[in-house]
Parts: structure tokens; C-alpha cells; sequence
RNA sequence: GCGGGUGUGGCGGAAUUGGCAGACGCGCCAGACUUAGGAUCUGGUGUCCUCGACGUGCAGGUUCAAGUCCUGUCACCCGCACCA
């Protein structure tokens, strides 16, 4: 018969079922509905990746299984169009942003369209496009009007030759990646979304998920939830209390300094108790010009300098301490100072050892003379607390200590920060804010959103950190929605994270122009049901767009609390040689060259059979061509159709283990395997040398998730009918076994024969076959048997002496 | 340092959760068909010498039985990182 032309009949069926509308999502099916999310892809020059291939062809397993299956899927797909590199490729070529993005989204568009995906291509969304930045836009409002939003200092990456505010992707090194001189620390203020007031929802609301516990994992570190106490010290002869805070306030008696982060406000307040103030500042710029790189590669060498003329007294022994400013202390954590336990704190140790101060023992255990002691123990010098073992119980009246004397409280605090919310760039959301002189900040009617982009002609970054949008004097200059008033308008632009925090719910309705999308369409819709992508977004964007899910639940937006039911992740395509794909190591794979060598179907099975899907796993083109063989063998079994409206009887087990494999492990993400297990069928098939037509087209079936361009074309030339309008194949657990089996036996856990015996036969009827067995008989001669075990369709074991 | 993960043939990986280790695929070897084979088909393929022994990073342990459970240990990968 004629060889299989992937090329004529892929472009076939992936036009019958356009035209058809086959994976259109229908609001009103009256069926059960499914919706299965993808990451949807940044639409990069350089066009797909094998990466996004395997992403995707997952939940396209799951979403073809399911329509079979009888629900109304939703599997939608979209562009994350924002972002750096758009902005970059524009200026270089001297051509508009949006000209790029239409660009680069027309060639994903048709290399998505080339694999077959079963999007549904009615629903794109372009977070680019202002008919949906509108709403992003107005979901930043609705966050300020609720007082999430605020405006803060910090310090940023910036690029003094550049003139510009870098990422710390783009500063990697402590370099400036586009010109490589030094970056320094500087203060800008910036626009922060206020993630840390949901930081104990986002934590709770993970018990109500199915997600990964290794994603569970990572977004509870993340999150960083700690449980302490905040514990005031006064300092002597400044009038005021230095506030701490601490996990292990049972270890207050073992605190023989402080310290505080060079930029604590405490040094400026009280400079003029301070002798050695200007050590104090030179320490200060000193740290600021160390670069992130300098910060974690000189962790363990610590430095500081002793505050002279302040000291703090610990409010339970009443001893009076020394105060001292270190970089080992951030002001972006707890309150910016901590209270020193050399004795049981590594870093305290250091430091300690360093700067000759007293280390105390308080918890016995260790040899606090060679390092610091970090395990549990008995309390020892100190007061009341001494002779506790429990750490718990330590903790706790430590806790009660502090109460009684009210110099503190218990506290809690999170690793998360608030969200630095601003880009400096030209391609990305307007914020849409105006700065008044009279009125302040003040938010942009919610009717004049969208707040456009203005078209300019020179977007390229601006001087001194300022955005491009900063030099359009049209823009800027505006009057004051509240008092009419003379007023500039806000030029910093939303970070990449914005459009996708919220992209899952456009899905749902996203050509609404009245709301960010329908209540009807979210409650029938939501929560997603499936959730895959990459483990590099399970703590940024997976939290962000959690935070700001939570917040439109909480202002009744959306009708559930967590977006997503159920998330996994998939692991990386290494290149041939195990390393990462990259363009600078040459082993990157092309998927446009393997659909047009091998063709859709092969590409996307192989991507599911190379390994675990969860894993990471090296592309070889050798397996490829294994993956088109499997194909060609499914191809050739039409030459041995035979007629038959049921499985052989022979072939039934078989049929209905392989239904159940496939099946199950499609559910568990465990697509190796269950390609594996129709491999092993065809295998059989062409031992046999024929199939019937009932054994080929549940076969099809269960293959067509994968493979569905072949599968549709045999299918209807052997039934005449549509595969994509069947039902997925269904299995009898009860036939899933054959009559009699064949077991091994083992005799003092050596495999020494095998015996058949009916699938349900008891213990005592499979130890007797066992033992009558030609190679067991003669083994058992003149031994004793001591113990004999059956599990039953699996083993027998004899134990004999 | 903290958190997560992974170690099984020449390679990618299976193993119903304590029950025949190496499914399935690649590669390799042999044969068939061929003018030809980098196409296809058939058979073989964990290691070691002959009987039967050894084999899941390493060392112990529990068990009739361990890749799987326990104790210790090593290596690699990913994320976070002076988080008090």
C-alpha cells in the first residue's frame, strides 16, 4: 500500500476540523465542562521551541481525551506579548513594537496551527492588544482604589552609563549587559502592589489545591511564612526602643549585641549621640555600591562597624549590650534589626568571633568554643527559662516572659516582599495614574480606559532611569481628573508578570468589552480544571496571578477562590549532548525541521515517549525515527484488516488492558507509558498478522490523542466515520485478565520455575502445582519446607531448609 | 546553608507501590528481501566463566522476598539564599 504522506494528510484534517469548528468551546453545551489551561508563550523572534511542543502536547492529550469523553473543553491559547526582547529586536530594527509582535504572534500562529493543537482559536488573547490591557489596567485600578497599591523607595539596578534601570536578569554579574560597565545601588521610588497582605490566603489556599507537592513546596518556601516574637530594646540615652525580630525568643538570655542594617533609620535620628557617625556613613556607601554579586559571593566574611555612643539594654536580664551596623542585616526583612545570639546563630558566631564579643551558652548541646550551636537542648544561664528541654516549650515561655514585661509580642513575618510593580520601558501597560500638585496621585477615570500607549516614533529607553514614555511631552502633560488642574500623567509601564496574572479568566468571554469577562462565563468556566506549564513560573507567576485572583474573589469578580484546580509541570527538553538548549552551545532543536522531516503526529508523540513527562530528558533524533516507525507500523496494519464487530476472543484481555493502561496513565501525566503499552499491542498485532476492525479502531482511539491526523485519516477509511464525533474507548476490569496465568515459583527467594495456573486459583491448590512442578519436585528432595507464601497471580514462594 | 528532585544495561527510560529487575523505544549483533540499504521484515542483546553466580550510586539493616521500607553515606541537577 501506499506509504503514509504526512505532509497532504495532516493539512487535511487540520483543515476539516477548522472548518468544522471541532474544538470550539460552547458555552451552552448542556454537556459537562473541561477546561484545560497551557502557559501561553511569549512570542519570541526566534520562534517555537521543542520546549513549547512538549508543554502544550500534554493537556492536548488530556483535552482530546476529554471531548471523546464527552465534555465541552475548553483549551485556549494566547500571546504574552509584552516584554524586553519585543522592545529590543524594535529598536534595532528601527520598526514599531507592535509591527514585531503582530510579526512574531503570525509565526506562532502557524507553527501552533502546523502541530495540530486542538486550541480553540476563536479565544486568543493578546495581552498587547488594548482591548485587553483595558482591563488589566482596570484591575491595577480597582487594587488602588482598595489600597493595595502604593509608592515606595528602593534601591534598583541601574547602569550609570546607560542612564537606565536594569532588571537582575540584565545586571547579572554585577555588570551592565548591553554595555558591561559596574552597576550601582540606586534609590528610586516605585509602585509596589501590596501581594503581603494575601500572603496568609495565598498560604491557606493551598490546601484546597491539587497541586504537585513539589510545587505546594516551593510556593510555601516562597511565601517564607515565619513565627516569632517582635521584642523592643531600649537604647540607653536616646529616648527611644530598637525593635527586633526574632524565631527563637528562648534564647534572649544568650544576646550579647545587636545589630542593625546600615541603612537603619535609628543612625540618622540619633546622629548626634553617635561619636563615630561618619565611619557609619562611609560603611553605609560602602555597601551600597557592593553589587548583588559581591553580597552572596562574600557571605561568609562578615563585616560592620560598632556604633559608639548608643548602646541597648535587653529587656530581661537588663544587661547593656553593644549596637553594631551590618550588611548580614537587611532592612528589607523582619524590622531591620536583630538581636545577636552568637552561641546559637552561625552568623552571629562569625561576627562575634570577629569582633571579640562575648559568646554565652544558653542551650547545652553543642561546643559553642568551635562553632555555634544550632540544635535543641536544655537551657542553661538563663533565669527562668533555665532547664526547659523542648524547644516548643522553651519558645513559649520566653514568649510569656516578654508578654509579662511587655517589651514585646508574638509576631509573624513572610520572606515574600510586596511587589515591585514598574518597568521603565516603552512596551508594556501605561499605569494609569496622574500626578496632581493639589490632588496627589490620582487614578484615571475607569471610562477613559484603556489608557493607550501613545504612537511615537523614538521609544528607546530614556535618561536618569526614566521611561521612554517620559520624554512625550502629549503624554505626560494632562489635566487632573479630580480637579482639572494642571497634572502629569504616570510614565512608568506595568512589569511582563501583569498580562499573564489574569489571562485565564479572559479565556472565558474574551471579546467582552463591558467586563473583564461575563459572570456567567467565569461560574460556568472556573476554576480551571488542569494547569500545566513550566517549574520556573510555579512561584512568580503562579503567585502573582493566585494574588490577583484572590483579590477579584474578595471585590466579587470572580465566584471562586483559587484559579487553579489542579497544576503540574513539565520537565525540560535537554539538547542531544544533556546539556540545556541554548543558541551559544549550538543544540538547539528546531520543531519546524522535525514536522517537516517526520511530521506532526511523530513530533508530538515523541515529545510524550522520550521520558517521564515530569522529567528532564536529552533529544535524540535516533528515538525520533523509532517514534515514525511505531507510526508506520499503525499505517501499515490497514493491509490486514480483517471483518469483526468484537474483539477475538483471544485478543480480548489484551484489548481491555491496554484500554485501561492508556487511559489511566493519560491521567497521571504518565504518556511514556502509555505509548509504550499500544507499542507492545501492535507488537502483538503483527505476531498475529492481522487485526479486526473493532481491535483497529479502539486502537485509533486510544492513539488519537497523540497522533490524531493519522488516526482520523485510517479511521475513515476504515469505518467511513469521523473519529473526532466517537467516544473514547471504555474497558472491563473483569477482562482485563486472561483465565489461567503463568507465575514463577520461588524457593528460598530464587526464581527456580514457573507454573500455570487459573487466574483465581486458591493458595492451597497453587503451593500443590508448585511443588508437583518438574523444576521445583526435585529441589525439594530431603528438605523441609518451613514456610510457603502465595500472592496471589503474582508468586509462589517456597522457604525450605 | 535551606527547600525540592534524581542516581537502574551502551543510551532514553519501565517496574501494578514489598512479589519474576530491565516493559517500551533507541543503539548494537546476526539473518531475510534487495543492484544497493542510512528502507522494511525476522531473531538475538544486563554482566561474568562452563554447570549458576552476580547485578538498581555506596555501606549496613528489616523480610520468605527489597530498585521499592529503615539507618548511615556519596554524587549530580533545579530553586531560594546572610530571612534573624
Amino acid at each position: 500500500m501506499e506509504r503514509y504522506d504526512f505532509q497532504t494528510i495532516e493539512s487535511k484534517w487540520q483543515k476539516y476540523w477548522e472548518e468544522h469548528e471541532c474544538f470550539k468551546a460552547k458555552a451552552d453545551s448542556g454537556k459537562p465542562k473541561y477546561y484545560a489551561l497551557v502557559e501561553f508563550p511569549y512570542p519570541s523572534g526566534a520562534g517555537m521551541h521543542v520546549g513549547h511542543i512538549k508543554a502544550y502536547s500534554g493537556l492536548e492529550a488530556v483535552s482530546r481525551k476529554r471531548r471523546l469523553e464527552g465534555y465541552n473543553v475548553l483549551f485556549p491559547i494566547g500571546f504574552d506579548a509584552y516584554g524586553l526582547p519585543t522592545e529590543n529586536t524594535a529598536i534595532k530594527e528601527g520598526i514599531h513594537p507592535r509591527q514585531v509582535t503582530d510579526r512574531n504572534i503570525a509565526k506562532f500562529t502557524s507553527q501552533l496551527k502546523r502541530v495540530g493543537f486542538s486550541f480553540d482559536w476563536s479565544r486568543v488573547v493578546d495581552t498587547t492588544d488594548e482591548n485587553y490591557y483595558k482591563w488589566t489596567q482596570w484591575i491595577f485600578l480597582k487594587m488602588f482604589e482598595k489600597g493595595l497599591v502604593f509608592r515606595d523607595k528602593t534601591l534598583v539596578n541601574y547602569c550609570p552609563s546607560c542612564k537606565v534601570v536594569l532588571s537582575n536578569e540584565d545586571s547579572q554579574g554585577g555588570k551592565c549587559d548591553v554595555c558591561h560597565s559596574d552597576i550601582v545601588q540606586k534609590t528610586k521610588e516605585v509602585w509596589y502592589l501590596r501581594i503581603t497582605e494575601y500572603a496568609d490566603k495565598l498560604l491557606e489556599g493551598l490546601a484546597e489545591v491539587d497541586y504537585l507537592p513539589n510545587i505546594k513546596a516551593q510556593q510555601e518556601n516562597w511565601i517564607g511564612r515565619s513565627t516569632g516574637a517582635f521584642v523592643n530594646f531600649e537604647v540607653k540615652n536616646a529616648g527611644e526602643t530598637l525593635r527586633i525580630y526574632t524565631t527563637r525568643p528562648d534564647t534572649i538570655y544568650g544576646v550579647t549585641f545587636m545589630v542593625i542594617a546600615p541603612e537603619h533609620p535609628i543612625i540618622e535620628k540619633n546622629s548626634d549621640k553617635i561619636s563615630n557617625i561618619a565611619a557609619l556613613e562611609d560603611y553605609k556607601a560602602e555597601c551600597a555600591k557592593k553589587t548583588e554579586f559581591e553580597r552572596t559571593q562574600l557571605v561568609k566574611d562578615k563585616t560592620g562597624v560598632k556604633i559608639e555612643g548608643l548602646t541597648a539594654v535587653n529587656p530581661v536580664t537588663g544587661k547593656e549590650i553593644p549596637i553594631y551596623i551590618s550588611d548580614y542585616v537587611m532592612m528589607g526583612y523582619g524590622t531591620g534589626a536583630i538581636m545577636a545570639v552568637p552561641a546559637h546563630d552561625t552568623r552571629d558566631y562569625d561576627f562575634a568571633k570577629k569582633f571579640g564579643i562575648d559568646i554565652i551558652e544558653v542551650i547545652k548541646g553543642g561546643d559553642i568554643s568551635k562553632e555555634a550551636y544550632t540544635g535543641e537542648g536544655e537551657l542553661v544561664n538563663s533565669g527562668e527559662l533555665n532547664g526547659i528541654k523542648n524547644k516548643k516549650d522553651a519558645i513559649e515561655k520566653a514568649l510569656e516572659i516578654i508578654a509579662q514585661k511587655g517589651c514585646g509580642e508574638k509576631g509573624v513575618q513572610y520572606k515574600m516582599k510586596d511587589w515591585a510593580f514598574n518597568r521603565q520601558r516603552y512596551w508594556g501597560e501605561p499605569i494609569p495614574i496622574v500626578h496632581c500638585p493639589e490632588c496627589g496621585m490620582v487614578a484615571v477615570p475607569y471610562e477613559e480606559l484603556p489608557l493607550r500607549l501613545p504612537p511615537v516614533e523614538n521609544f528607546e529607553p530614556g535618561s536618569d532611569g526614566e521611561s521612554p514614555l517620559a520624554k512625550i511631552d502629549s503624554f505626560v502633560n494632562c489635566t487632573c481628573p479630580k480637579c482639572g488642574g494642571a497634572a502629569k500623567r504616570e510614565t512608568d509601564t506595568m512589569p511582563q508578570w501583569a498580562g499573564s496574572s489574569w489571562y485565564f479568566l479572559r479565556y472565558c468571554d474574551p471579546c467582552n468589552s463591558e467586563a473583564l469577562a461575563s459572570p456567567e462565563a467565569l461560574k460556568y468556566w472556573l476554576p480551571v480544571d488542569w494547569y500545566n506549564g513550566g517549574m520556573e513560573h510555579v512561584t512568580r507567576h503562579m503567585i502573582y496571578s493566585r494574588f490577583w485572583h484572590k483579590f477579584l474573589y474578595d471585590i466579587g469578580e470572580v465566584p471562586v477562590s483559587e484559579p487553579y484546580a489542579k497544576r503540574t509541570a513539565q520537565g525540560l527538553i535537554l539538547g542531544p549532548d544533556g546539556k540545556k538548549m541554548s543558541k551559544s552551545l549550538g543544540n538547539v532543536i528546531d520543531p519546524n525541521d522535525v514536522v517537516d522531516v517526520y511530521g506532526a503526529d511523530v513530533l508530538r508523540v515523541y515529545v510524550l515517549f522520550m521520558g517521564d513527562y515530569e522529567q528532564a530528558a536529552p533529544w535524540s533524533e535516533e528515538s525520533v525515527k523509532g517514534c515514525k516507525r511505531f507510526l508506520d507500523r499503525v499505517w501499515s496494519l490497514q493491509e490486514k484488516v480483517i471483518p469483526g464487530d468484537e474483539y477475538r476472543p483471544e485478543m480480548v484481555s489484551v484489548m481491555h488492558r491496554t484500554v485501561k493502561k492508556v487511559s489511566e496513565d493519560i491521567e497521571r501525566m504518565k504518556f511514556n507509558t502509555a505509548i509504550a503499552a499500544m507499542m507492545s499491542l501492535i507488537n502483538v498485532l503483527s505476531d498475529k498478522g492481522s487485526v479486526n476492525r473493532a481491535e483497529y479502531e479502539t486502537l485509533l482511539i486510544m492513539l488519537s490523542p497523540f497522533a490524531p491526523h493519522m488516526t482520523e485519516e485510517i479511521y475513515q477509511r476504515i469505518s467511513g466515520k469521523i473519529l473526532n464525533e466517537q467516544s473514547w474507548v471504555t474497558y472491563d476490569e473483569a477482562l482485563c485478565v486472561d483465565s489461567t496465568i503463568e507465575i514463577a515459583v520461588q524457593v528460598n527467594g530464587k526464581v527456580r520455575g514457573r507454573i500455570t495456573i487459573p487466574a483465581d486459583c486458591n493458595e492451597a491448590d497453587a503451593v500443590a502445582a508448585a511443588k508437583a512442578s518438574d523444576e521445583i519436585a526435585p529441589l525439594l528432595e530431603g528438605k523441609t519446607i518451613v514456610k510457603e507464601i502465595y500472592v496471589k497471580g503474582r508468586i509462589v514462594n517456597l522457604a525450605v531448609k
